[in-house]
DNA sequence: GTTGACAGTTCTAAAAAAGAACTATATCGG
DNA sequence: CCGATATAGTTCTTTTTTAGAACTGTCAAC
Protein backbone atom coordinates (compact mmCIF):
# COMPACT_ATOMS: atom_id res chain seq x y z
CA UNK A 1 0.00 0.00 0.00
CA UNK A 2 1.22 3.69 -1.10
CA UNK A 3 1.19 6.31 1.34
CA UNK A 4 -1.30 8.19 -0.54
CA UNK A 5 -3.96 5.08 -0.12
CA UNK A 6 -3.51 5.08 3.47
CA UNK A 7 -4.77 9.06 3.37
CA UNK A 8 -7.93 8.31 1.51
CA UNK A 9 -8.37 5.16 4.11
CA UNK A 10 -11.93 6.41 6.35
CA UNK A 11 -10.15 5.71 9.18
CA UNK A 12 -8.75 8.39 11.48
CA UNK A 13 -6.10 6.97 12.80
CA UNK A 14 -5.20 5.77 9.05
CA UNK A 15 -5.35 9.32 7.84
CA UNK A 16 -3.21 10.71 10.84
CA UNK A 17 -0.69 7.71 10.14
CA UNK A 18 -0.22 8.83 6.74
CA UNK A 19 0.58 12.39 8.39
CA UNK A 20 2.69 11.66 11.56
CA UNK A 21 3.41 7.43 11.27
CA UNK A 22 7.06 7.39 10.50
CA UNK A 23 10.18 7.71 12.19
CA UNK A 24 11.63 10.77 11.55
CA UNK A 25 8.24 12.50 11.10
CA UNK A 26 7.48 12.05 14.75
CA UNK A 27 11.09 12.86 15.62
CA UNK A 28 10.99 15.75 14.17
CA UNK A 29 7.67 16.67 15.66
CA UNK A 30 9.58 15.98 18.81
CA UNK A 31 12.27 19.10 18.66
CA UNK A 32 9.45 21.29 17.30
CA UNK A 33 7.69 21.11 20.61
CA UNK A 34 11.15 21.90 22.49
CA UNK A 35 11.60 24.80 20.27
CA UNK A 36 13.69 23.80 17.51
CA UNK A 37 13.14 25.37 14.32
CA UNK A 38 16.00 25.45 12.03
CA UNK A 39 17.03 23.47 9.50
CA UNK A 40 20.24 22.64 10.58
CA UNK A 41 19.09 22.65 14.31
CA UNK A 42 16.95 19.47 13.85
CA UNK A 43 19.60 17.96 11.55
CA UNK A 44 22.34 18.46 14.05
CA UNK A 45 19.73 17.21 16.98
CA UNK A 46 18.60 14.34 15.43
CA UNK A 47 21.52 12.98 13.15
CA UNK A 48 18.91 12.58 10.52
CA UNK A 49 20.31 12.62 6.89
CA UNK A 50 19.82 16.22 5.44
CA UNK A 51 17.65 14.84 2.36
CA UNK A 52 15.34 13.07 4.85
CA UNK A 53 15.18 15.92 6.69
CA UNK A 54 14.20 18.01 3.74
CA UNK A 55 11.84 16.05 2.51
CA UNK A 56 9.88 15.43 5.69
CA UNK A 57 9.82 19.06 6.57
CA UNK A 58 7.89 19.46 3.18
CA UNK A 59 5.64 16.67 3.97
CA UNK A 60 5.00 18.41 7.58
CA UNK A 61 4.63 21.41 5.66
CA UNK A 62 2.25 20.50 2.98
CA UNK A 63 -0.11 18.93 5.37
CA UNK A 64 -0.21 22.32 7.15
CA UNK A 65 1.10 20.53 10.30
CA UNK A 66 4.24 22.83 10.11
CA UNK A 67 4.99 26.38 8.35
CA UNK A 68 7.79 27.54 6.92
CA UNK A 69 8.50 31.07 7.01
CA UNK A 70 11.39 33.56 6.40
CA UNK A 71 13.01 35.28 9.64
CA UNK A 72 15.64 37.24 7.71
CA UNK A 73 15.93 38.36 4.24
CA UNK A 74 19.25 38.26 2.25
CA UNK A 75 20.16 35.33 2.37
CA UNK A 76 16.50 34.05 2.60
CA UNK A 77 16.19 31.66 5.74
CA UNK A 78 13.62 29.97 7.07
CA UNK A 79 11.87 28.63 10.08
CA UNK A 80 9.46 25.71 10.63
CA UNK A 81 7.09 26.49 13.23
CA UNK A 82 4.19 24.57 14.54
CA UNK A 83 0.87 25.47 12.99
CA UNK A 84 -2.29 25.17 15.51
CA UNK A 85 -2.82 21.78 13.93
CA UNK A 86 0.66 21.10 14.55
CA UNK A 87 0.00 21.95 18.62
CA UNK A 88 -2.80 19.28 18.60
CA UNK A 89 -0.39 17.27 17.93
CA UNK A 90 0.22 17.41 21.66
CA UNK A 91 -1.85 14.84 23.29
CA UNK A 92 -0.31 12.13 21.10
CA UNK A 93 3.25 12.88 21.73
CA UNK A 94 2.86 13.36 25.26
CA UNK A 95 0.85 10.17 25.53
CA UNK A 96 3.81 8.65 23.51
CA UNK A 97 6.15 9.64 25.79
CA UNK A 98 4.19 8.58 29.12
CA UNK A 99 4.22 4.93 27.50
CA UNK A 100 7.88 4.99 27.43
CA UNK A 101 7.88 6.45 30.51
CA UNK A 102 6.23 3.76 31.43
CA UNK A 103 7.62 0.76 29.79
CA UNK A 104 10.58 1.91 27.84
CA UNK A 105 12.85 3.30 30.61
CA UNK A 106 16.25 1.66 32.34
CA UNK A 107 17.11 1.24 35.54
CA UNK A 108 17.99 5.23 35.98
CA UNK A 109 14.68 6.19 35.58
CA UNK A 110 13.03 9.02 33.43
CA UNK A 111 15.14 11.01 30.93
CA UNK A 112 12.26 13.35 31.57
CA UNK A 113 10.02 14.90 33.91
CA UNK A 114 7.11 16.95 32.99
CA UNK A 115 6.20 20.16 34.92
CA UNK A 116 1.93 21.33 34.58
CA UNK A 117 3.03 25.26 35.26
CA UNK A 118 -0.44 25.95 36.49
CA UNK A 119 -0.44 23.79 39.43
CA UNK A 120 3.83 23.78 39.60
CA UNK A 121 3.54 19.87 39.90
CA UNK A 122 5.25 17.21 38.11
CA UNK A 123 2.69 15.68 35.95
CA UNK A 124 1.51 12.12 34.16
CA UNK A 125 -1.09 12.77 31.40
CA UNK A 126 -4.23 10.81 31.76
CA UNK A 127 -6.56 10.51 29.28
CA UNK A 128 -11.04 10.80 30.29
CA UNK A 129 -14.01 10.67 28.76
CA UNK A 130 -15.12 14.14 27.24
CA UNK A 131 -18.80 13.44 29.12
CA UNK A 132 -18.42 12.23 32.15
CA UNK A 133 -14.56 13.09 33.30
CA UNK A 134 -14.00 9.32 34.03
CA UNK A 135 -10.60 7.65 32.76
CA UNK A 136 -10.55 5.64 29.55
CA UNK A 137 -9.88 2.60 29.45
CA UNK A 138 -9.79 0.75 26.58
CA UNK A 139 -12.30 -2.19 27.79
CA UNK A 140 -14.81 0.39 28.61
CA UNK A 141 -15.15 1.75 25.23
CA UNK A 142 -17.39 0.49 22.53
CA UNK A 143 -17.35 1.57 18.51
CA UNK A 144 -20.12 2.73 16.04
CA UNK A 145 -19.82 3.94 12.77
CA UNK A 146 -20.15 7.18 12.50
CA UNK A 147 -21.41 9.32 9.19
CA UNK A 148 -18.15 8.91 7.58
CA UNK A 149 -17.78 5.12 7.32
CA UNK A 150 -17.42 3.21 4.33
CA UNK A 151 -20.85 1.52 3.67
CA UNK A 152 -21.08 -2.59 4.11
CA UNK A 153 -17.27 -2.83 6.31
CA UNK A 154 -16.58 -3.58 9.35
CA UNK A 155 -15.83 -0.78 11.69
CA UNK A 156 -12.86 -0.08 11.32
CA UNK A 157 -11.75 -2.31 8.50
CA UNK A 158 -9.86 -1.62 5.29
CA UNK A 159 -10.64 -2.72 1.69
CA UNK A 160 -10.62 -6.24 0.46
CA UNK B 1 20.38 6.20 11.74
CA UNK B 2 19.44 2.43 12.97
CA UNK B 3 16.19 1.08 14.48
CA UNK B 4 18.63 -0.41 17.38
CA UNK B 5 20.25 3.05 18.38
CA UNK B 6 16.35 4.38 18.16
CA UNK B 7 15.63 2.42 21.54
CA UNK B 8 19.12 2.83 23.34
CA UNK B 9 18.43 7.11 23.04
CA UNK B 10 17.46 8.58 26.56
CA UNK B 11 14.21 9.57 25.56
CA UNK B 12 10.80 7.87 25.90
CA UNK B 13 9.75 9.31 22.90
CA UNK B 14 12.33 7.66 20.76
CA UNK B 15 12.26 4.63 22.36
CA UNK B 16 8.66 4.59 22.33
CA UNK B 17 8.92 5.10 18.79
CA UNK B 18 11.41 2.33 18.11
CA UNK B 19 8.09 -0.15 19.41
CA UNK B 20 5.25 1.21 17.31
CA UNK B 21 6.63 4.42 15.40
CA UNK B 22 5.82 2.99 11.37
CA UNK B 23 3.02 2.76 9.74
CA UNK B 24 2.23 -1.09 9.85
CA UNK B 25 2.56 -2.09 13.46
CA UNK B 26 0.15 1.16 14.42
CA UNK B 27 -2.18 -0.40 11.80
CA UNK B 28 -1.72 -3.89 13.25
CA UNK B 29 -2.31 -2.36 16.98
CA UNK B 30 -5.50 -0.46 15.59
CA UNK B 31 -6.96 -4.00 14.54
CA UNK B 32 -5.99 -5.63 18.20
CA UNK B 33 -7.65 -2.89 19.77
CA UNK B 34 -11.46 -4.29 17.09
CA UNK B 35 -10.20 -7.95 18.56
CA UNK B 36 -8.55 -9.08 15.87
CA UNK B 37 -5.77 -11.57 16.72
CA UNK B 38 -4.93 -14.00 13.85
CA UNK B 39 -2.77 -14.06 11.32
CA UNK B 40 -4.94 -13.58 7.73
CA UNK B 41 -7.30 -11.58 9.70
CA UNK B 42 -4.98 -8.70 9.78
CA UNK B 43 -3.38 -9.93 6.44
CA UNK B 44 -7.04 -9.34 4.76
CA UNK B 45 -8.17 -6.47 7.12
CA UNK B 46 -5.02 -4.69 6.36
CA UNK B 47 -3.53 -5.97 2.79
CA UNK B 48 -0.19 -5.75 4.16
CA UNK B 49 2.44 -8.22 2.85
CA UNK B 50 2.12 -11.16 4.64
CA UNK B 51 5.92 -10.68 5.06
CA UNK B 52 5.83 -7.71 6.15
CA UNK B 53 2.80 -8.48 8.87
CA UNK B 54 4.95 -11.70 10.19
CA UNK B 55 8.05 -9.23 10.60
CA UNK B 56 6.12 -6.90 12.46
CA UNK B 57 3.98 -9.46 14.58
CA UNK B 58 7.55 -10.77 15.92
CA UNK B 59 8.70 -7.34 16.67
CA UNK B 60 5.66 -6.59 18.80
CA UNK B 61 5.62 -9.86 20.61
CA UNK B 62 9.46 -9.31 21.02
CA UNK B 63 9.02 -6.03 22.45
CA UNK B 64 6.13 -7.46 24.88
CA UNK B 65 3.03 -5.70 23.18
CA UNK B 66 1.32 -8.83 22.01
CA UNK B 67 1.69 -12.39 22.72
CA UNK B 68 1.56 -15.57 20.67
CA UNK B 69 -0.85 -17.87 22.03
CA UNK B 70 -2.07 -21.23 20.68
CA UNK B 71 -5.88 -21.38 20.51
CA UNK B 72 -5.71 -25.44 19.08
CA UNK B 73 -3.08 -28.33 18.72
CA UNK B 74 -2.90 -30.22 15.24
CA UNK B 75 -1.94 -28.59 13.42
CA UNK B 76 -0.86 -25.56 15.84
CA UNK B 77 -2.41 -22.26 15.21
CA UNK B 78 -1.52 -18.46 17.02
CA UNK B 79 -3.36 -16.06 17.85
CA UNK B 80 -1.87 -12.82 18.67
CA UNK B 81 -3.55 -10.87 21.88
CA UNK B 82 -2.63 -7.64 23.51
CA UNK B 83 -0.37 -7.93 26.46
CA UNK B 84 -1.18 -4.98 29.50
CA UNK B 85 1.89 -3.33 28.10
CA UNK B 86 -0.16 -3.49 24.87
CA UNK B 87 -3.41 -2.23 26.50
CA UNK B 88 -1.50 0.41 27.30
CA UNK B 89 -0.91 2.11 24.19
CA UNK B 90 -4.67 2.57 24.19
CA UNK B 91 -4.29 6.49 24.86
CA UNK B 92 -1.83 6.86 22.41
CA UNK B 93 -4.47 5.15 19.35
CA UNK B 94 -7.04 7.40 20.67
CA UNK B 95 -5.34 10.46 20.57
CA UNK B 96 -4.30 9.46 17.31
CA UNK B 97 -7.93 9.06 16.01
CA UNK B 98 -8.89 12.43 17.54
CA UNK B 99 -6.13 14.27 15.66
CA UNK B 100 -7.51 12.46 12.57
CA UNK B 101 -11.34 13.04 13.77
CA UNK B 102 -10.73 16.59 13.99
CA UNK B 103 -8.07 17.69 10.86
CA UNK B 104 -8.52 14.78 8.43
CA UNK B 105 -12.45 14.14 8.42
CA UNK B 106 -13.64 14.76 4.73
CA UNK B 107 -17.24 16.73 4.18
CA UNK B 108 -19.20 13.38 4.90
CA UNK B 109 -17.77 13.35 9.00
CA UNK B 110 -16.32 10.71 10.71
CA UNK B 111 -15.62 7.46 10.23
CA UNK B 112 -15.82 5.94 13.54
CA UNK B 113 -17.82 7.20 16.94
CA UNK B 114 -16.97 6.09 20.44
CA UNK B 115 -19.24 5.48 23.56
CA UNK B 116 -17.83 5.05 26.89
CA UNK B 117 -19.66 2.48 28.13
CA UNK B 118 -19.79 4.44 31.88
CA UNK B 119 -21.75 6.92 30.97
CA UNK B 120 -23.37 5.68 27.50
CA UNK B 121 -22.92 8.93 25.81
CA UNK B 122 -20.36 9.11 22.72
CA UNK B 123 -17.47 11.05 23.77
CA UNK B 124 -13.64 12.25 22.42
CA UNK B 125 -10.65 12.14 24.55
CA UNK B 126 -8.98 14.52 26.82
CA UNK B 127 -6.42 14.49 28.36
CA UNK B 128 -5.14 16.37 31.80
CA UNK B 129 -2.81 16.75 34.39
CA UNK B 130 -2.85 14.55 36.52
CA UNK B 131 -1.91 16.69 39.65
CA UNK B 132 -4.51 19.47 38.97
CA UNK B 133 -6.90 17.99 36.40
CA UNK B 134 -6.52 20.64 34.22
CA UNK B 135 -6.70 19.97 30.33
CA UNK B 136 -3.37 20.00 28.50
CA UNK B 137 -1.80 22.54 26.50
CA UNK B 138 1.45 22.28 25.02
CA UNK B 139 2.84 26.09 25.91
CA UNK B 140 1.53 25.11 29.96
CA UNK B 141 4.14 21.96 30.33
CA UNK B 142 8.01 22.71 31.27
CA UNK B 143 10.57 20.02 30.95
CA UNK B 144 13.17 18.94 33.34
CA UNK B 145 16.10 16.29 32.67
CA UNK B 146 15.30 13.95 34.72
CA UNK B 147 17.16 10.76 36.85
CA UNK B 148 17.46 9.00 33.47
CA UNK B 149 18.57 12.43 31.39
CA UNK B 150 22.14 12.08 29.38
CA UNK B 151 24.74 14.49 30.92
CA UNK B 152 25.69 17.89 29.19
CA UNK B 153 23.01 17.53 27.22
CA UNK B 154 19.92 20.19 26.34
CA UNK B 155 17.12 17.83 27.17
CA UNK B 156 15.46 15.94 24.84
CA UNK B 157 18.45 16.00 22.85
CA UNK B 158 19.90 13.72 20.70
CA UNK B 159 23.87 12.71 20.45
CA UNK B 160 26.15 14.80 18.07
C1' DG C 1 39.68 36.88 -0.28
C1' DT C 2 39.18 33.20 2.87
C1' DT C 3 36.40 31.08 6.24
C1' DG C 4 32.18 29.84 8.16
C1' DA C 5 26.97 29.62 8.72
C1' DC C 6 22.84 28.21 6.67
C1' DA C 7 19.55 25.68 3.80
C1' DG C 8 19.33 22.89 1.03
C1' DT C 9 20.44 19.35 -3.55
C1' DT C 10 22.78 15.56 -5.82
C1' DC C 11 24.97 11.23 -6.06
C1' DT C 12 25.69 6.09 -5.07
C1' DA C 13 25.14 2.13 -2.17
C1' DA C 14 22.51 -0.38 1.14
C1' DA C 15 18.24 -1.61 3.35
C1' DA C 16 13.35 -2.18 3.46
C1' DA C 17 8.89 -2.89 1.36
C1' DA C 18 5.73 -4.49 -2.36
C1' DG C 19 3.78 -8.20 -4.83
C1' DA C 20 3.20 -12.68 -5.98
C1' DA C 21 3.99 -17.46 -5.55
C1' DC C 22 5.14 -21.33 -2.75
C1' DT C 23 5.28 -24.59 1.65
C1' DA C 24 3.49 -27.21 5.42
C1' DT C 25 -0.06 -29.22 8.26
C1' DA C 26 -4.50 -30.60 8.88
C1' DT C 27 -9.68 -30.93 8.21
C1' DC C 28 -13.79 -31.90 5.48
C1' DG C 29 -16.80 -33.83 1.84
C1' DG C 30 -17.59 -37.48 -1.16
C1' DC D 1 -8.24 -42.11 -1.16
C1' DC D 2 -8.69 -37.49 -3.75
C1' DG D 3 -9.23 -32.88 -4.16
C1' DA D 4 -10.62 -28.47 -2.05
C1' DT D 5 -10.23 -25.38 1.84
C1' DA D 6 -8.13 -23.14 5.98
C1' DT D 7 -4.31 -21.30 8.51
C1' DA D 8 0.25 -19.50 9.22
C1' DG D 9 3.85 -18.66 7.45
C1' DT D 10 8.42 -18.48 3.98
C1' DT D 11 10.77 -17.50 -0.35
C1' DC D 12 11.65 -15.03 -4.39
C1' DT D 13 12.24 -10.86 -7.47
C1' DT D 14 11.40 -6.04 -8.31
C1' DT D 15 10.66 -1.41 -6.72
C1' DT D 16 10.98 2.14 -3.35
C1' DT D 17 13.16 4.27 0.56
C1' DT D 18 16.89 5.44 3.33
C1' DA D 19 21.79 6.10 4.60
C1' DG D 20 25.93 8.43 3.99
C1' DA D 21 28.72 11.57 2.09
C1' DA D 22 29.88 15.26 -0.88
C1' DC D 23 28.51 19.35 -3.34
C1' DT D 24 26.01 24.16 -4.35
C1' DG D 25 24.81 28.90 -3.60
C1' DT D 26 24.19 33.03 -0.84
C1' DC D 27 25.70 36.01 2.32
C1' DA D 28 28.46 37.93 6.67
C1' DA D 29 32.49 38.37 9.35
C1' DC D 30 37.34 38.51 9.86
Amino acid sequence: MKWDALEKEPCSLARTVAVIGDRWSLLILRECFVRVRRFDEFQSSLGVTRHLLADRLKKLVRFGVLTRIPYQETPKRYEYILTQKGLDLYPIIMSIVHWGNIHMVDSRGRPLLHEHKNCKKMFDPVMICSECGEPLAAKEVHVHPGPGARKSSRAGAMAR
